[in-house]
DNA sequence: AACAAGCTTGTAAGCGCTTACATAAAATGG
DNA sequence: CCATTTTATGTAAGCGCTTACAAGCTTGTT
């Protein structure tokens, strides 16, 4: 692997000039900058982007940590923010921290070791503080799908209370009044958030809660469908169901067929996220749209502005607001 | 952030002695261990790895490359490779190289700058030729779900000329004979490779293959419809279709939906690849299992014993038989 | 022709670590 | 108790770059 200094000595030049042609910003002359570029490319000379980063304390890598690397809603943020980042010239380093404590701090140890120039964080099983304090550290900081008061210019939230609200909303409006609801684990904010609208939107219908129509599901398929088992014993007159994401209200479709229930004719049902596969469901699914990509791209152009200084021309925003996405599996009661 | 001298002086030591402890290599008596790592915890001393990488050679970090950093197939990837090796200290750096050639060169060029010590493939779009010269490279190379003449040894693959045959071998074996077929993009190896053992099915069970039967898709969803549509129009006497992999199936499931075709008593579907979502399609999909994390694995261990000299107790293997797995979407003619 | 002003290039000091080598201290043996 | 080996620590030279600063060249101007 050739270095700076082997180019430097085959174009005849000094180290300090090869540098200049590499980075293209001192000023350097037509002539010794092809006799460089030449001296290069016979020598397939490749920069060193480790000792770059030493020398000049920059990386242009930023960060990202992600709960999981498998998932449509992890996939789409990923490759949003990684498309927005490279478009830019800038490079991504993933890292997941599994929804554990320990293994999100880890990660987030990881990408600061790295010296990435920023980090966008999805940490959802680190508190409040910890996150806070991190801002407040030298690296710039972001984060996603996560609201914390005192820094919220540094996060991109979707309003989960409203997600949940108008999802249920939108069942009631078909003249529903038997609603079940399976959410996701209550100690994280979104779930409980979107529980939160979910009562707001019964209230306001008139219709009382009741505590046999709830199930406290872990986000994955198999409790969607253990949920709707449970609540269709305890709650019979069920007619629609309302679940906190899309993997499931897919576990829910399964089992409510397997339980000869058809859909939507004798019971609707609802998710959340809109994430790719919800269109390939069958009947299709209604959903909310949680705006991954949108937040992704917003946190993606907050770090260019903020770190490297490259403006785009869409303003940044920190709320998302979500959007009832109807298709197939909701039907008037 | 402190740095490795401001902790040798707190702890009133060398530099040497603290990277010393730091790497628990060299011998450093108790005393003077317990002096360092006090004074790195009083400190909140971090190592700067960029600074490590760049005196030892070495980065403790493989690159992998993906084509995209969505969808089931990569997020599989990405999660089994990342799981082993995290397991034994190491860290992966992800790209995606969106099966373009230049966009792949890139990637891979990007990858080496930043001095990963090995690097597990999944290139789509790259020349064999590049990839051959690439492994004779500096760089620990292997190749994911490609089999290259002259370097098997960094190769891990599945037999996708025998997927294409068992995918069809099951739905000839249920007493279909008028058998469509979606393929993916005949460009790529491993779509022709699964045609070809397609044809192998039909012909030994003594059915001409016909070209109305057949239509080349892209991979996508939405190709699956087209392909549904086209191969229903020239060829309507068709009782099953074989897709080349799950997503095409889902959306060919889709379009026989919409043509009033119910699956599988009016026509039979098989995809490949079995992702996660082809398990929540209703009906379910039967498809081929494409060992995609059992490849990860094996390259993610291949490194691990190649590179990092840390032995794993299954031994190597680099040819995966496809398995078939039968769900719902396959039904007697 | 002499000189200032502007360009272009070179020199050298780091960036924060690792590691071969040298040296000092402790342990061993006769 | 001294010579010899072993063990613990320090010294200093890099790893491959960037970037102040200095120095050398061109110009244009008078």
């Amino acid at each position: 692997m050739a270095t700076i200094y082997e180019v430097s000595e085959a174009a005849g030049v000094s180290l300090a000039t090869v540098s200049r042609v590499m980075n293209g910003n001192a000023k350097v002359s037509e002539r010794t900058r092809k006799k460089v570029e030449d001296a290069m490319a016979k020598l397939g000379y490749q920069p060193n982007a480790i000792a770059q980063s030493l020398a000049s304390n920059r990386t242009n890598s930023v960060g990202l940590l992600v709960s999981e690397l498998h998932g449509s809603y992890f996939g789409d943020l990923m490759s949003t923010v990684e498309q927005v980042l490279k478009k830019n010239g800038k490079h991504v380093v993933i890292t997941a921290g599994h929804v554990d404590e320990t293994r999100e701090k880890e990660a987030i140890e990881f990408l600061k070791s790295r010296r990435c120039d920023a980090l966008i964080l999805h940490a959802e099983a680190v508190s409040d503080d910890y996150l806070k304090s991190l801002v407040d550290g030298k690296v710039p900081v972001v984060l996603i799908n996560r609201k914390i008061d005192d820094i919220d210019d540094n996060c991109f939230f979707v309003d989960n209370e409203t997600g949940g609200y108008i999802a249920t909303k939108a069942v009631i409006e078909q003249g529903h009044k038997h609603i079940g609801y399976v959410s996701g684990p209550l100690f994280k904010k979104d779930a409980s958030d979107r529980l939160k609208g979910h009562k707001r939107a019964l209230e306001e219908a008139g219709i009382t809660f009741s505590e046999g129509a709830l199930f406290e599901g872990d986000y994955h398929e198999s409790s969607g469908q253990e949920g709707m088992q449970c609540i269709s014993e305890q709650f019979p007159q069920m007619t629609a169901l309302v679940c906190a994401n899309d993997e499931m209200a897919s576990g829910a479709m399964t089992a409510a067929r397997e339980a000869g229930k058809e859909i939507p004719s004798q019971l609707s049902i609802v998710g959340f996220d809109n994430v790719l596969f919800s269109r390939y469901l069958y009947p299709k699914l209604t959903t909310v749209d949680n705006p991954i990509q949108a937040m992704g791209e917003m946190a993606a152009h907050w770090v260019l502005e903020h770190v490297y200084d490259i403006k785009s021309q869409t303003p940044i925003k920190h709320l998302f607001v979500p959007q009832i996405v109807k298709r197939d599996t909701l039907a008037a009661v």
